[in-house]
DNA sequence: GTGCTCATGTGATGCTGATTATACCCATAA
DNA sequence: TTATGGGTATAATCAGCATCACATGAGCAC
Protein backbone atom coordinates (compact mmCIF):
# COMPACT_ATOMS: atom_id res chain seq x y z
CA UNK A 1 0.00 0.00 0.00
CA UNK A 2 2.68 2.46 -1.01
CA UNK A 3 1.58 5.98 -2.24
CA UNK A 4 2.44 6.07 -5.61
CA UNK A 5 0.48 8.53 -7.07
CA UNK A 6 1.77 9.35 -10.97
CA UNK A 7 -0.22 13.01 -12.34
CA UNK A 8 -3.65 11.38 -12.50
CA UNK A 9 -4.56 14.67 -14.76
CA UNK A 10 -6.01 13.58 -18.25
CA UNK A 11 -6.53 16.39 -20.54
CA UNK A 12 -6.95 15.34 -23.98
CA UNK A 13 -7.58 18.67 -25.44
CA UNK A 14 -7.87 19.09 -29.42
CA UNK A 15 -4.33 17.03 -30.87
CA UNK A 16 -4.65 19.68 -33.81
CA UNK A 17 -5.21 22.40 -31.92
CA UNK A 18 -7.54 24.12 -34.21
CA UNK A 19 -11.13 23.65 -33.98
CA UNK A 20 -13.21 22.38 -37.10
CA UNK A 21 -16.27 24.60 -38.08
CA UNK A 22 -19.16 22.78 -36.39
CA UNK A 23 -16.79 22.63 -33.17
CA UNK A 24 -16.72 26.28 -33.13
CA UNK A 25 -20.79 26.84 -33.49
CA UNK A 26 -20.88 24.43 -30.54
CA UNK A 27 -18.23 26.25 -28.58
CA UNK A 28 -19.91 29.46 -29.33
CA UNK A 29 -23.29 28.05 -28.51
CA UNK A 30 -22.06 27.15 -25.14
CA UNK A 31 -20.50 30.54 -24.16
CA UNK A 32 -22.61 32.21 -21.42
CA UNK A 33 -23.43 35.39 -23.54
CA UNK A 34 -24.57 34.23 -27.03
CA UNK A 35 -27.00 31.19 -25.17
CA UNK A 36 -30.51 32.18 -26.45
CA UNK A 37 -29.67 32.93 -29.73
CA UNK A 38 -30.79 31.26 -32.57
CA UNK A 39 -28.81 28.75 -34.86
CA UNK A 40 -29.08 31.99 -37.69
CA UNK A 41 -27.55 34.20 -35.03
CA UNK A 42 -24.53 32.12 -34.20
CA UNK A 43 -23.49 31.42 -37.53
CA UNK A 44 -23.26 35.59 -38.17
CA UNK A 45 -21.46 36.08 -34.93
CA UNK A 46 -19.28 33.08 -35.77
CA UNK A 47 -18.00 34.81 -39.06
CA UNK A 48 -16.54 37.33 -37.10
CA UNK A 49 -14.61 35.24 -34.54
CA UNK A 50 -11.75 34.36 -35.66
CA UNK A 51 -9.47 30.99 -34.11
CA UNK A 52 -6.07 30.35 -33.08
CA UNK A 53 -3.72 27.46 -31.14
CA UNK A 54 -1.48 27.98 -28.64
CA UNK A 55 1.00 25.79 -26.96
CA UNK A 56 1.57 25.13 -23.12
CA UNK A 57 3.21 28.82 -21.65
CA UNK A 58 2.15 30.66 -25.17
CA UNK A 59 1.79 34.01 -24.42
CA UNK A 60 -1.35 35.62 -26.12
CA UNK A 61 -1.26 38.70 -25.19
CA UNK A 62 1.13 40.86 -22.71
CA UNK A 63 0.15 43.03 -20.41
CA UNK A 64 0.93 46.44 -21.64
CA UNK A 65 -0.18 45.52 -25.53
CA UNK A 66 -2.57 47.35 -27.25
CA UNK A 67 -6.12 45.82 -26.24
CA UNK A 68 -7.68 45.19 -29.71
CA UNK A 69 -9.54 42.05 -29.23
CA UNK A 70 -12.12 40.29 -26.84
CA UNK A 71 -11.11 36.37 -26.67
CA UNK A 72 -12.73 32.94 -26.15
CA UNK A 73 -11.34 30.02 -24.78
CA UNK A 74 -12.57 27.09 -26.86
CA UNK A 75 -10.77 24.51 -25.61
CA UNK A 76 -7.93 24.53 -23.07
CA UNK A 77 -6.55 26.44 -20.06
CA UNK A 78 -5.57 30.03 -19.88
CA UNK A 79 -3.55 31.77 -17.33
CA UNK A 80 -4.63 35.90 -16.53
CA UNK A 81 -1.62 37.06 -14.62
CA UNK A 82 -0.24 40.50 -13.79
CA UNK A 83 3.90 41.59 -13.64
CA UNK A 84 4.33 43.73 -11.03
CA UNK A 85 7.56 45.83 -11.54
CA UNK A 86 9.24 44.21 -8.54
CA UNK A 87 9.46 41.31 -10.44
CA UNK A 88 6.53 39.13 -8.75
CA UNK A 89 4.03 37.55 -10.93
CA UNK A 90 0.41 37.44 -9.70
CA UNK A 91 -1.69 34.98 -11.27
CA UNK A 92 -5.56 36.85 -10.92
CA UNK A 93 -7.11 33.54 -12.52
CA UNK A 94 -7.71 30.40 -14.74
CA UNK A 95 -10.26 29.88 -17.33
CA UNK A 96 -11.24 27.30 -19.01
CA UNK A 97 -13.79 26.74 -22.31
CA UNK A 98 -16.41 29.20 -22.58
CA UNK A 99 -14.63 32.04 -20.65
CA UNK A 100 -14.11 35.38 -22.22
CA UNK A 101 -11.43 37.55 -21.60
CA UNK A 102 -8.98 40.46 -23.29
CA UNK A 103 -10.88 43.63 -23.64
CA UNK A 104 -14.81 44.66 -23.91
CA UNK A 105 -14.09 48.05 -23.23
CA UNK A 106 -13.40 50.33 -26.65
CA UNK A 107 -13.74 53.63 -24.72
CA UNK A 108 -10.66 54.04 -22.53
CA UNK A 109 -8.74 50.87 -21.86
CA UNK A 110 -6.06 51.07 -24.62
CA UNK A 111 -3.68 48.45 -23.47
CA UNK A 112 -4.59 45.15 -21.47
CA UNK A 113 -3.43 45.30 -18.16
CA UNK A 114 -2.65 41.73 -17.74
CA UNK A 115 -0.99 39.01 -19.69
CA UNK A 116 -2.70 36.03 -21.32
CA UNK A 117 -0.72 32.94 -21.02
CA UNK A 118 -1.76 29.51 -22.09
CA UNK A 119 -1.32 27.36 -19.62
CA UNK A 120 -2.35 24.06 -22.01
CA UNK A 121 -2.55 23.18 -25.59
CA UNK A 122 -5.16 25.66 -26.05
CA UNK A 123 -7.40 27.00 -28.92
CA UNK A 124 -8.72 30.61 -28.70
CA UNK A 125 -11.55 32.24 -30.39
CA UNK A 126 -10.69 36.51 -31.07
CA UNK A 127 -12.87 38.97 -32.25
CA UNK A 128 -12.02 42.59 -32.60
CA UNK A 129 -13.44 45.06 -30.19
CA UNK A 130 -15.53 46.99 -32.39
CA UNK A 131 -17.54 43.80 -33.92
CA UNK A 132 -18.01 42.27 -30.41
CA UNK A 133 -19.37 45.73 -29.62
CA UNK A 134 -21.74 45.65 -32.87
CA UNK A 135 -22.90 42.53 -31.40
CA UNK A 136 -23.63 43.91 -27.82
CA UNK A 137 -25.89 46.82 -29.57
CA UNK A 138 -27.59 44.64 -31.82
CA UNK A 139 -28.23 41.39 -28.80
CA UNK A 140 -29.32 43.12 -25.69
CA UNK A 141 -29.67 39.88 -23.74
CA UNK A 142 -26.01 39.58 -24.18
CA UNK A 143 -24.77 42.66 -22.91
CA UNK A 144 -26.53 41.83 -19.60
CA UNK A 145 -25.33 38.77 -19.41
CA UNK A 146 -21.76 40.02 -20.13
CA UNK A 147 -22.23 42.66 -17.60
CA UNK A 148 -23.81 40.13 -14.85
CA UNK A 149 -20.54 37.80 -15.88
CA UNK A 150 -18.36 41.02 -15.13
CA UNK A 151 -19.90 41.74 -11.55
CA UNK A 152 -19.54 38.06 -10.73
CA UNK A 153 -15.90 38.70 -11.55
CA UNK A 154 -15.58 41.84 -9.61
CA UNK A 155 -17.24 40.24 -6.69
CA UNK A 156 -14.41 37.35 -6.91
CA UNK A 157 -11.89 39.69 -6.91
CA UNK A 158 -13.26 41.43 -3.87
CA UNK A 159 -13.44 38.04 -1.72
CA UNK A 160 -9.61 37.49 -2.51
CA UNK A 161 -8.25 41.07 -1.36
CA UNK A 162 -10.35 40.58 1.75
CA UNK A 163 -8.58 36.71 2.24
CA UNK A 164 -5.49 38.38 1.30
CA UNK A 165 -5.83 40.88 3.52
CA UNK A 166 -7.28 38.98 6.42
CA UNK A 167 -6.19 35.15 6.40
CA UNK A 168 -3.15 33.50 6.85
CA UNK A 169 -1.11 31.84 4.32
CA UNK A 170 -3.05 27.82 5.28
CA UNK A 171 -6.06 29.88 5.14
CA UNK A 172 -5.74 31.68 1.81
CA UNK A 173 -4.15 28.25 0.05
CA UNK A 174 -7.13 25.72 1.67
CA UNK A 175 -9.47 28.46 0.17
CA UNK A 176 -8.19 28.59 -3.52
CA UNK A 177 -8.32 24.78 -3.66
CA UNK A 178 -11.74 25.05 -2.54
CA UNK A 179 -12.69 27.60 -5.58
CA UNK A 180 -10.44 25.62 -8.12
CA UNK A 181 -11.98 22.36 -7.15
CA UNK A 182 -15.40 24.38 -7.50
CA UNK A 183 -14.62 25.02 -10.93
CA UNK A 184 -12.49 22.25 -11.97
CA UNK A 185 -13.14 19.53 -9.84
CA UNK A 186 -13.84 16.16 -10.68
CA UNK A 187 -14.01 12.91 -9.52
CA UNK A 188 -11.66 9.80 -9.52
CA UNK A 189 -10.10 7.02 -7.64
CA UNK A 190 -7.88 9.87 -5.86
CA UNK A 191 -10.31 11.97 -4.78
CA UNK A 192 -11.66 15.43 -6.11
CA UNK A 193 -8.80 15.96 -8.56
CA UNK A 194 -8.34 19.99 -9.77
CA UNK A 195 -8.38 19.37 -13.70
CA UNK A 196 -5.68 21.93 -14.57
CA UNK A 197 -1.86 21.68 -14.34
CA UNK A 198 -1.03 23.54 -11.35
CA UNK A 199 2.26 23.64 -9.36
CA UNK A 200 3.42 25.20 -6.06
CA UNK A 201 4.39 28.37 -8.47
CA UNK A 202 0.92 28.78 -9.37
CA UNK A 203 -0.66 28.48 -5.94
CA UNK A 204 1.86 31.34 -4.72
CA UNK A 205 1.29 32.87 -7.12
CA UNK A 206 -2.64 33.22 -6.92
CA UNK A 207 -2.28 33.51 -2.58
CA UNK A 208 0.01 36.28 -2.58
CA UNK A 209 2.94 33.86 -1.07
CA UNK A 210 6.17 32.18 -2.28
CA UNK A 211 6.60 28.99 -3.55
CA UNK A 212 8.55 27.49 -0.61
CA UNK A 213 6.14 28.63 1.63
CA UNK A 214 3.06 26.98 -0.54
CA UNK A 215 4.81 23.62 -0.45
CA UNK A 216 5.44 23.62 2.95
CA UNK A 217 1.66 24.23 3.71
CA UNK A 218 -0.01 21.52 0.67
CA UNK A 219 2.77 19.10 2.55
CA UNK A 220 1.10 19.65 5.47
CA UNK A 221 -2.46 19.41 4.14
CA UNK A 222 -0.93 15.98 2.50
CA UNK A 223 0.10 14.95 6.03
CA UNK A 224 -3.06 15.92 7.73
CA UNK A 225 -4.92 13.89 5.08
CA UNK A 226 -6.81 16.78 3.75
CA UNK A 227 -5.57 16.68 -0.14
CA UNK A 228 -3.65 14.18 -2.57
CA UNK A 229 -0.48 16.24 -4.31
CA UNK A 230 1.65 15.40 -6.87
CA UNK A 231 4.00 17.06 -9.53
CA UNK A 232 1.43 19.73 -11.34
CA UNK A 233 -1.73 18.59 -9.81
CA UNK A 234 -3.92 18.84 -6.01
CA UNK A 235 -6.77 16.56 -5.02
CA UNK A 236 -8.79 17.58 -2.19
CA UNK A 237 -9.53 14.79 -0.23
CA UNK A 238 -11.29 16.44 2.79
CA UNK A 239 -13.45 19.26 1.82
CA UNK A 240 -15.09 19.80 5.23
CA UNK A 241 -11.58 20.33 7.12
CA UNK A 242 -10.34 22.77 4.55
CA UNK A 243 -13.25 24.54 4.56
CA UNK A 244 -13.04 25.12 8.33
CA UNK A 245 -8.79 25.97 7.75
CA UNK A 246 -10.32 28.50 5.14
CA UNK A 247 -12.19 30.25 8.12
CA UNK A 248 -15.86 28.97 5.26
CA UNK A 249 -17.57 27.31 8.20
CA UNK A 250 -17.52 27.52 11.85
CA UNK A 251 -14.74 25.38 13.22
CA UNK B 1 6.85 78.63 11.23
CA UNK B 2 5.16 76.26 13.38
CA UNK B 3 3.50 73.13 12.14
CA UNK B 4 -0.26 74.28 13.13
CA UNK B 5 -2.34 72.31 10.67
CA UNK B 6 -6.83 72.77 11.90
CA UNK B 7 -9.05 70.33 9.98
CA UNK B 8 -9.09 72.14 6.28
CA UNK B 9 -11.63 69.70 4.81
CA UNK B 10 -14.73 71.58 3.88
CA UNK B 11 -17.62 69.79 3.32
CA UNK B 12 -20.74 71.47 3.38
CA UNK B 13 -23.16 68.66 2.35
CA UNK B 14 -27.21 69.09 2.26
CA UNK B 15 -27.60 70.34 5.25
CA UNK B 16 -31.45 68.72 5.48
CA UNK B 17 -29.59 65.53 3.74
CA UNK B 18 -32.48 65.35 1.48
CA UNK B 19 -32.07 66.48 -2.41
CA UNK B 20 -34.84 68.38 -3.65
CA UNK B 21 -36.44 67.40 -6.79
CA UNK B 22 -34.38 69.61 -9.40
CA UNK B 23 -31.40 68.75 -7.37
CA UNK B 24 -32.24 64.80 -7.78
CA UNK B 25 -32.95 65.33 -11.87
CA UNK B 26 -29.27 67.19 -11.92
CA UNK B 27 -27.73 64.25 -10.35
CA UNK B 28 -28.82 61.55 -12.01
CA UNK B 29 -28.28 63.36 -15.26
CA UNK B 30 -24.60 63.78 -13.69
CA UNK B 31 -24.75 60.09 -13.44
CA UNK B 32 -22.54 58.61 -16.04
CA UNK B 33 -25.00 56.27 -17.25
CA UNK B 34 -27.46 58.08 -17.44
CA UNK B 35 -25.31 61.25 -19.23
CA UNK B 36 -26.79 61.34 -22.45
CA UNK B 37 -30.57 60.66 -21.74
CA UNK B 38 -33.37 63.38 -22.91
CA UNK B 39 -34.61 65.25 -19.86
CA UNK B 40 -37.97 63.33 -20.82
CA UNK B 41 -36.08 59.96 -20.01
CA UNK B 42 -34.23 61.21 -16.60
CA UNK B 43 -37.94 62.55 -15.37
CA UNK B 44 -39.32 59.35 -15.81
CA UNK B 45 -36.42 57.63 -14.89
CA UNK B 46 -36.56 59.80 -12.05
CA UNK B 47 -39.61 58.56 -11.28
CA UNK B 48 -38.61 55.17 -10.02
CA UNK B 49 -35.92 56.29 -7.41
CA UNK B 50 -36.64 57.08 -3.94
CA UNK B 51 -34.45 59.31 -1.78
CA UNK B 52 -32.96 58.82 1.72
CA UNK B 53 -30.68 60.89 3.79
CA UNK B 54 -27.85 59.14 6.32
CA UNK B 55 -25.88 60.03 9.09
CA UNK B 56 -22.33 59.94 9.43
CA UNK B 57 -21.61 56.19 10.41
CA UNK B 58 -25.09 55.18 9.34
CA UNK B 59 -25.50 51.71 7.42
CA UNK B 60 -27.10 51.97 4.22
CA UNK B 61 -27.34 47.71 4.22
CA UNK B 62 -25.53 44.95 5.34
CA UNK B 63 -23.49 42.68 3.97
CA UNK B 64 -25.93 39.24 4.19
CA UNK B 65 -28.96 41.38 3.71
CA UNK B 66 -31.14 40.36 0.57
CA UNK B 67 -30.03 42.11 -2.42
CA UNK B 68 -33.30 44.12 -3.91
CA UNK B 69 -32.28 47.77 -4.56
CA UNK B 70 -29.51 49.60 -6.85
CA UNK B 71 -28.02 52.97 -5.07
CA UNK B 72 -26.66 55.78 -6.37
CA UNK B 73 -24.57 58.20 -4.41
CA UNK B 74 -26.51 62.23 -4.48
CA UNK B 75 -24.34 63.61 -2.26
CA UNK B 76 -21.83 62.29 0.68
CA UNK B 77 -19.40 60.04 0.61
CA UNK B 78 -20.04 56.11 1.17
CA UNK B 79 -17.69 53.60 2.11
CA UNK B 80 -18.41 49.72 0.74
CA UNK B 81 -16.85 47.33 3.14
CA UNK B 82 -16.41 43.60 3.78
CA UNK B 83 -16.74 42.16 7.52
CA UNK B 84 -14.34 39.10 7.21
CA UNK B 85 -15.42 36.56 10.14
CA UNK B 86 -11.95 37.31 12.12
CA UNK B 87 -13.11 40.40 12.79
CA UNK B 88 -10.71 42.10 10.34
CA UNK B 89 -12.77 44.82 8.35
CA UNK B 90 -12.05 45.42 4.87
CA UNK B 91 -12.41 48.81 2.95
CA UNK B 92 -13.20 48.15 -0.86
CA UNK B 93 -13.97 51.77 -1.66
CA UNK B 94 -15.12 55.30 -1.13
CA UNK B 95 -17.67 56.09 -3.24
CA UNK B 96 -18.63 59.77 -4.09
CA UNK B 97 -21.71 61.48 -5.74
CA UNK B 98 -22.54 59.82 -9.01
CA UNK B 99 -20.94 56.19 -7.98
CA UNK B 100 -23.58 53.40 -7.83
CA UNK B 101 -23.63 50.38 -5.32
CA UNK B 102 -25.88 47.90 -4.47
CA UNK B 103 -26.86 44.76 -6.40
CA UNK B 104 -27.06 44.70 -10.46
CA UNK B 105 -27.98 41.34 -11.20
CA UNK B 106 -31.53 40.39 -10.41
CA UNK B 107 -30.44 36.24 -11.27
CA UNK B 108 -28.45 35.33 -8.98
CA UNK B 109 -26.49 37.15 -6.33
CA UNK B 110 -29.72 37.45 -3.62
CA UNK B 111 -27.69 38.94 -1.06
CA UNK B 112 -24.99 41.50 -0.73
CA UNK B 113 -21.87 40.56 -0.71
CA UNK B 114 -20.74 43.87 1.21
CA UNK B 115 -21.66 46.41 3.75
CA UNK B 116 -22.35 50.36 2.48
CA UNK B 117 -22.20 52.58 5.44
CA UNK B 118 -22.50 56.69 5.16
CA UNK B 119 -19.06 58.26 5.79
CA UNK B 120 -20.25 61.31 5.87
CA UNK B 121 -24.00 63.24 5.94
CA UNK B 122 -25.27 61.83 2.66
CA UNK B 123 -27.94 61.51 0.64
CA UNK B 124 -28.43 58.56 -1.63
CA UNK B 125 -30.85 57.46 -4.29
CA UNK B 126 -32.46 53.96 -4.43
CA UNK B 127 -34.19 51.39 -7.09
CA UNK B 128 -35.52 48.73 -6.72
CA UNK B 129 -33.41 45.95 -8.94
CA UNK B 130 -36.45 45.16 -11.09
CA UNK B 131 -36.90 48.64 -11.82
CA UNK B 132 -33.21 49.00 -13.05
CA UNK B 133 -33.45 46.52 -14.99
CA UNK B 134 -36.16 47.90 -17.15
CA UNK B 135 -34.55 50.43 -17.38
CA UNK B 136 -31.09 48.51 -18.95
CA UNK B 137 -33.71 46.76 -21.31
CA UNK B 138 -34.93 50.34 -22.26
CA UNK B 139 -31.97 52.26 -22.79
CA UNK B 140 -29.15 50.19 -24.63
CA UNK B 141 -26.84 52.87 -23.79
CA UNK B 142 -27.37 52.82 -20.02
CA UNK B 143 -26.06 48.75 -19.72
CA UNK B 144 -23.20 49.71 -21.83
CA UNK B 145 -21.92 52.47 -19.68
CA UNK B 146 -22.31 49.93 -16.83
CA UNK B 147 -20.52 47.29 -17.90
CA UNK B 148 -17.97 49.77 -18.77
CA UNK B 149 -17.99 51.20 -15.18
CA UNK B 150 -18.04 47.42 -13.66
CA UNK B 151 -15.26 46.15 -15.87
CA UNK B 152 -12.83 49.10 -14.89
CA UNK B 153 -13.62 48.20 -11.31
CA UNK B 154 -12.89 44.72 -12.15
CA UNK B 155 -9.58 46.34 -13.74
CA UNK B 156 -9.19 48.49 -10.10
CA UNK B 157 -9.86 45.68 -7.64
CA UNK B 158 -6.72 43.63 -9.47
CA UNK B 159 -4.61 46.31 -9.23
CA UNK B 160 -5.17 46.29 -5.33
CA UNK B 161 -4.78 42.68 -5.18
CA UNK B 162 -1.59 43.07 -7.24
CA UNK B 163 -0.42 45.19 -4.58
CA UNK B 164 -1.39 43.85 -1.79
CA UNK B 165 0.56 40.73 -2.65
CA UNK B 166 3.73 42.20 -4.26
CA UNK B 167 4.16 45.41 -2.55
CA UNK B 168 5.07 46.10 1.04
CA UNK B 169 3.08 48.44 3.18
CA UNK B 170 4.89 51.43 2.86
CA UNK B 171 4.47 50.97 -0.98
CA UNK B 172 0.80 50.17 -0.69
CA UNK B 173 -0.64 52.99 1.53
CA UNK B 174 1.61 55.77 -0.80
CA UNK B 175 -0.23 54.20 -3.40
CA UNK B 176 -3.61 54.60 -2.09
CA UNK B 177 -2.78 58.10 -1.21
CA UNK B 178 -2.45 58.73 -4.68
CA UNK B 179 -5.56 56.92 -6.32
CA UNK B 180 -7.29 58.86 -3.94
CA UNK B 181 -5.76 62.31 -4.47
CA UNK B 182 -7.24 61.32 -7.89
CA UNK B 183 -10.45 60.72 -7.08
CA UNK B 184 -10.94 63.70 -4.22
CA UNK B 185 -8.33 66.08 -4.59
CA UNK B 186 -8.65 69.47 -4.20
CA UNK B 187 -5.48 71.81 -4.24
CA UNK B 188 -5.39 74.38 -1.56
CA UNK B 189 -2.89 76.14 0.70
CA UNK B 190 -1.93 73.00 2.54
CA UNK B 191 -1.55 71.02 -0.62
CA UNK B 192 -3.52 68.53 -2.53
CA UNK B 193 -6.26 67.77 0.23
CA UNK B 194 -7.97 64.60 -0.20
CA UNK B 195 -11.45 65.77 0.53
CA UNK B 196 -13.18 62.96 2.39
CA UNK B 197 -12.93 62.21 6.08
CA UNK B 198 -9.72 59.35 6.18
CA UNK B 199 -8.50 58.03 9.65
CA UNK B 200 -5.64 55.76 10.19
CA UNK B 201 -7.90 52.69 10.52
CA UNK B 202 -9.61 53.18 7.21
CA UNK B 203 -6.17 53.59 5.25
CA UNK B 204 -5.23 50.55 7.45
CA UNK B 205 -8.61 48.61 6.71
CA UNK B 206 -7.98 49.75 2.49
CA UNK B 207 -3.86 48.71 2.57
CA UNK B 208 -4.51 45.67 4.51
CA UNK B 209 -2.20 46.37 7.65
CA UNK B 210 -2.94 47.68 10.91
CA UNK B 211 -4.37 51.23 12.31
CA UNK B 212 -0.41 51.39 13.91
CA UNK B 213 1.87 51.09 10.97
CA UNK B 214 -0.60 52.87 8.85
CA UNK B 215 0.11 55.65 11.58
CA UNK B 216 3.88 54.76 11.86
CA UNK B 217 4.18 55.23 8.05
CA UNK B 218 2.21 58.36 7.87
CA UNK B 219 4.28 59.64 9.99
CA UNK B 220 7.36 59.22 8.23
CA UNK B 221 5.57 60.19 4.81
CA UNK B 222 5.08 63.37 6.75
CA UNK B 223 8.52 63.60 8.25
CA UNK B 224 9.79 63.41 5.01
CA UNK B 225 7.72 66.02 3.45
CA UNK B 226 5.50 64.15 1.61
CA UNK B 227 2.25 64.54 2.76
CA UNK B 228 0.69 66.66 5.58
CA UNK B 229 -1.77 64.97 7.61
CA UNK B 230 -3.69 65.45 10.74
CA UNK B 231 -7.20 64.13 12.44
CA UNK B 232 -8.84 62.34 9.83
CA UNK B 233 -7.25 64.20 6.85
CA UNK B 234 -4.16 63.97 4.47
CA UNK B 235 -3.06 66.14 2.04
CA UNK B 236 -0.60 65.13 -0.52
CA UNK B 237 2.76 67.33 -1.14
CA UNK B 238 5.12 65.43 -3.13
CA UNK B 239 3.18 63.45 -5.56
CA UNK B 240 6.49 62.57 -7.24
CA UNK B 241 8.14 61.15 -4.47
CA UNK B 242 5.40 59.01 -3.24
CA UNK B 243 4.86 57.76 -6.43
CA UNK B 244 8.03 56.17 -6.81
CA UNK B 245 7.28 54.94 -3.37
CA UNK B 246 4.43 53.10 -4.44
CA UNK B 247 6.58 51.53 -7.55
CA UNK B 248 4.47 53.54 -10.26
CA UNK B 249 7.83 55.02 -11.40
CA UNK B 250 11.36 54.56 -11.83
CA UNK B 251 13.22 55.43 -8.75
C1' DG C 1 17.34 0.89 -17.48
C1' DT C 2 20.04 5.17 -16.91
C1' DG C 3 20.76 9.78 -16.55
C1' DC C 4 19.13 14.36 -16.65
C1' DT C 5 16.17 18.04 -15.49
C1' DC C 6 13.00 20.50 -13.08
C1' DA C 7 9.37 20.58 -9.62
C1' DT C 8 9.11 19.86 -4.92
C1' DG C 9 10.60 19.24 0.05
C1' DT C 10 12.92 21.07 4.01
C1' DG C 11 16.07 23.38 7.17
C1' DA C 12 18.15 27.74 9.13
C1' DT C 13 17.98 32.54 9.52
C1' DG C 14 16.35 37.15 9.44
C1' DC C 15 13.12 40.80 8.60
C1' DT C 16 8.72 42.88 8.09
C1' DG C 17 4.90 43.97 10.28
C1' DA C 18 1.27 42.31 13.94
C1' DT C 19 0.47 42.66 18.72
C1' DT C 20 0.28 44.75 23.12
C1' DA C 21 0.57 48.58 25.89
C1' DT C 22 0.61 53.30 26.91
C1' DA C 23 1.23 58.18 26.25
C1' DC C 24 -0.28 62.11 23.52
C1' DC C 25 -3.02 65.58 21.66
C1' DC C 26 -6.38 67.64 18.81
C1' DA C 27 -11.39 68.90 18.38
C1' DT C 28 -15.61 69.48 20.12
C1' DA C 29 -18.62 70.88 23.56
C1' DA C 30 -19.66 72.55 28.17
C1' DT D 1 -11.25 78.32 29.13
C1' DT D 2 -11.36 73.78 30.53
C1' DA D 3 -12.71 69.13 30.28
C1' DT D 4 -13.44 65.00 27.84
C1' DG D 5 -13.11 61.51 24.38
C1' DG D 6 -11.52 59.48 20.46
C1' DG D 7 -8.05 59.62 16.98
C1' DT D 8 -3.05 59.38 16.73
C1' DA D 9 1.90 58.43 17.98
C1' DT D 10 5.49 55.47 19.60
C1' DA D 11 7.97 51.87 21.93
C1' DA D 12 8.92 46.81 22.93
C1' DT D 13 8.09 42.27 21.89
C1' DC D 14 6.97 38.47 19.11
C1' DA D 15 5.32 35.60 15.25
C1' DG D 16 4.57 34.59 10.54
C1' DC D 17 6.54 34.07 6.61
C1' DA D 18 10.21 35.52 3.09
C1' DT D 19 14.69 34.44 1.92
C1' DC D 20 18.61 31.66 1.11
C1' DA D 21 20.49 27.28 0.61
C1' DC D 22 20.44 22.67 -0.54
C1' DA D 23 18.47 17.95 -0.66
C1' DT D 24 15.23 14.89 -2.82
C1' DG D 25 12.55 12.60 -6.13
C1' DA D 26 9.40 12.27 -9.97
C1' DG D 27 8.94 12.02 -14.86
C1' DC D 28 10.85 12.32 -19.34
C1' DA D 29 14.32 11.32 -23.09
C1' DC D 30 17.49 8.34 -24.83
Amino acid sequence: MSTRRKSPIEIDFTETHMCSINMRLQILGKVPFFAGLTHGDLEEINNLFREHGYEPDEVIYFSGDAATHLFVVADGRIKLMRHSLSGKDVLLDILTSGEFFGSISNVENDSYPDTAQALTQTCVLSISINDFHRILEKYPSVVLKVLEITASRLQAANERFEQLSALPVEGRIANLLIVLSDKFGELNEVGLLIQTPLGREDVAAMTGTTPETASRVMSQFQKDGLIQTGRQWVAIIDRDSLKKIAGLESG
